[in-house]
DNA sequence: CTCTTCATGTAAATCGTTACATGATTCG
DNA sequence: CGAATCATGTAACGATTTACATGAAGAG
């Protein structure tokens, strides 16, 4: 039920086509809603017969005419409604199968979760500098903003937050397993150890 | 495809019943993947059926009998082989409807949004004062863990530090909340100054 | 005597993912 | 020429949620 409100929220300031909610709907919600494509498309049909969505054609040269679509009085006003409804008592849900595989750490897959953790730093970082941007281009003076306008700052400031700090972790988590897998190194070079092969081949502390 | 793999870590130590994993898988695997009840029976009863697990009843007097489910061999190996297989691209997924509701954020609403971010503090206090439990008890020296113990223990710490860094956030945007609801007050009751008490009581950086 | 907890489960509905399809355009 | 991007959609499947159901125990 979430979905649809997110859809409706993104269509406040201006209307948008499917593909463009698709790529991600506004800037920062996206960090806290996903859905793919077909979910939007879904959804925006379904919107369009309760009237909470209009939509028109806008044609164009070559490529298939956009769809785009813009919040009705109608569904201005459910979205309002939802917004004072109850809370999820859901706060803050992560769902990350990494965690599951961290969970299952050894000799076998240290390299492997070492390596995951370096894609999560190069991620994390590109989606930081994203918001840094944003923040500074659009949210300089938080102060002056008007309230609706500051309750989209707060978010953005939740995405950078726990992007930081997840970035923080990565660092840390990196540097405690570096510490394991240089005595790794150390105890199998020593002792002449001739395990699977590939089991602590790259990053010596 | 993951919810099988976090039963499978869950019963990596020692076995549980169906209900045990529902309420919460070990203690901090819940803070990456939630799952009903009505999932987990599911997927135990197939992992049950590929013999990823087996499972046999424990009487109870008057209750109904507890089936507790222990990892074998073979779940054991399809739990290193998915640990070892390509990573999912998606990073830190967090899926928090609160946002959307913030995005909304206007003068008819603040109150109500300035309530949930109460509860939200609430929420996030009782998550760490139970995480932080659980660190003291048994991952006080993280150096001297088992690795596969550290990865628990990293997990463990990304909970609490974004659990730490969201409490920060609630109370940055009560602050910011507060200073505008203290504006609306005035503007209302006209030039008396009688603001909410504590407006510069938290603690940004 | 009702409410909550323990403990398991079924059924239906919605949400989300993966795969496939179309047709023109631009980039290399 | 092949691949990627723009822009929309369908179909099938898998994951998740919500509602309902049972039956005994213990708390208030």
């Amino acid at each position: 039920m979430a979905l649809r409100y997110a859809i409706l929220t993104a269509l406040l300031d201006e209307e948008h086509s499917g593909y463009d909610l698709a790529r991600n709907f506004d800037h920062s919600l996206g960090f806290f809603w996903q859905a793919s494509h077909q979910q939007i498309y879904r959804e925006l049909k379904k919107l369009s017969e309760q009237r909470f969505v209009a939509s028109h054609a806008v044609a164009q040269e070559g490529r298939p005419d956009r769809i785009v679509y813009s919040l009705t009085e109608s569904g201005k006003a459910a979205l309002d409604d939802w917004v004072m409804g109850a809370d999820k008592l859901r706060v803050l849900e992560v769902r990350d199968e990494f965690f599951i595989k961290l969970y299952n750490l050894h000799n076998e897959n240290l390299n492997h979760i070492q390596h995951s953790l370096d894609l999560r730093v190069e991620c994390m970082r590109g989606r930081l500098a994203l918001y840094e941007k944003i923040r500074e281009r659009r949210y300089s003076q938080p102060e002056k903003l008007s309230l609706r306008r500051q309750g989209v700052y707060l978010s953005l400031m939740a995405g950078i937050m726990s992007s930081e700090v997840h970035l923080n972790w990565c660092e840390m988590a990196l540097q405690l397993l570096r510490e394991r897998s240089g005595k790794l190194e150390n105890s199998k070079t020593g002792a002449e150890n001739k395990q699977s092969g590939r089991a602590g081949a790259a990053s010596p502390a």
